[in-house]
DNA sequence: CGCCGAGTTGAACTGAATCAAGAAACGTGG
DNA sequence: CCACGTTTCTTGATTCAGTTCAACTCGGCG
């Protein structure tokens, strides 16, 4: 089963030898656990990088005391919590499972060693980075000077399913509105 | 000068061979150039990543007939038409200097064979692209769910500078506020 | 059956947008 | 060095999208 999942894996972002390959599987953990998870909970270091296999997964992290939601992903996505991970800060952000799911745990020593010694693992790496980057890009492009509507849909045009993963709550509080706005932004869309 | 420039660069972001720089160097342009000056055209295919040695540049684009600021760059930061550069679409984004600046420009093509040709090349670029990957993040950050004070006192905190190179206008529109409340915001904290 | 979390709906309120008009600052040419 | 037009910034009045707070509905589940 890891197998076809790392194939998956490199045919999606990047092709990696045998031999790459083969020293990477050594320090790959395979979990399979429960909707309401928490991989990662705030204030604590966090070394870890995740692959979604099945499931989704949401980070989330608090702000004037509410839970406001970061990042989701789905099937075939890489997800951290981003300050943990790359600024080696306790983190701010919470990882929770949304549904039950199988994952791939990658420990970044791990990964920063197989970046040094082989080339193509750190290619690999730099194209899993542009990837997020390039989401994060288009997320503050909906974020500035759109209406919640505008939002809306342009998240369901990148995630045409994310309401069957993901609450309503979650959702609204990912493109920067409240409950309310986006409970009223649905039925106003289905009356048309 | 070059010399001087690669050194700061290599220092910042991560360290290359000789060798690396030498080829590097073959393909580097030194471009001077005045306020208000255009590198990339919306609509134009562009592949060119520019180094800010002094002064600032701006990237925008255009969404119903307004124009929207997304990115700036000063000394010793990277900037791109970043559609443009990671999707090879034709760009939506202008790039503009908003001073008197001194810049590098690389080409795309040539930075994609070296990073396959050199280990450390590829991983000076992973660098650069996390950097620029945290820099959006942070923005996300205080875009969802922010005043329009506390954006800009964010922006303050992160380029206490500001104000002298880039004008109230085109602060406003990158943190998402119209130039009459940015007014207002800073009017009020004079008065304070 | 009754509880609980998730979603909906209503009414009042508010921060920021919009529209409109002036004031400052800035550069350019006489 | 001043007069000019242009661009940038400020201030005021009005409007509106979205928040807040509160009550209510619905579906699942012990």
């Amino acid at each position: 089963m890891l197998n076809e999942v790392i194939n998956k894996i490199t045919k999606e972002y990047s092709n990696l030898s045998n031999e790459t390959i083969n020293e990477w599987k050594k320090n790959i953990r395979v979990l399979e656990l429960k909707k309401g998870t928490q991989l990662v909970k705030e204030g604590n270091l966090t070394n870890k990088l995740y692959f979604i296999c099945e499931g989704s997964v949401k980070a989330h992290h608090l702000k004037n005391g509410k839970l406001i939601t970061d990042w989701f992903a789905f099937n075939n996505e890489f997800i951290c919590a981003i300050t943990g991970y790359f600024l080696k800060k306790p983190s701010e952000h919470y990882i929770e499972l949304t549904e039950n799911s199988i994952l791939l745990e990658f420990e970044r020593e791990k990964l920063t060693e197989l970046s040094s010694k082989y080339h193509d693992f750190e290619r690999f790496s730099r194209i899993i980075i542009t990837k997020i980057m390039l989401e994060l890009q288009y997320r503050v492009l909906y974020l500035q000077f759109s209406t919640a509507k505008e939002r809306y849909d342009f998240l369901l045009e990148q995630y045409p399913q994310i309401e069957l993963h993901i609450s309503l709550g979650d959702i609204a509080s990912y493109i920067g509105i409240t409950q309310e706005t986006l409970s009223r932004v649905r039925a106003k869309k289905k009356r048309i």
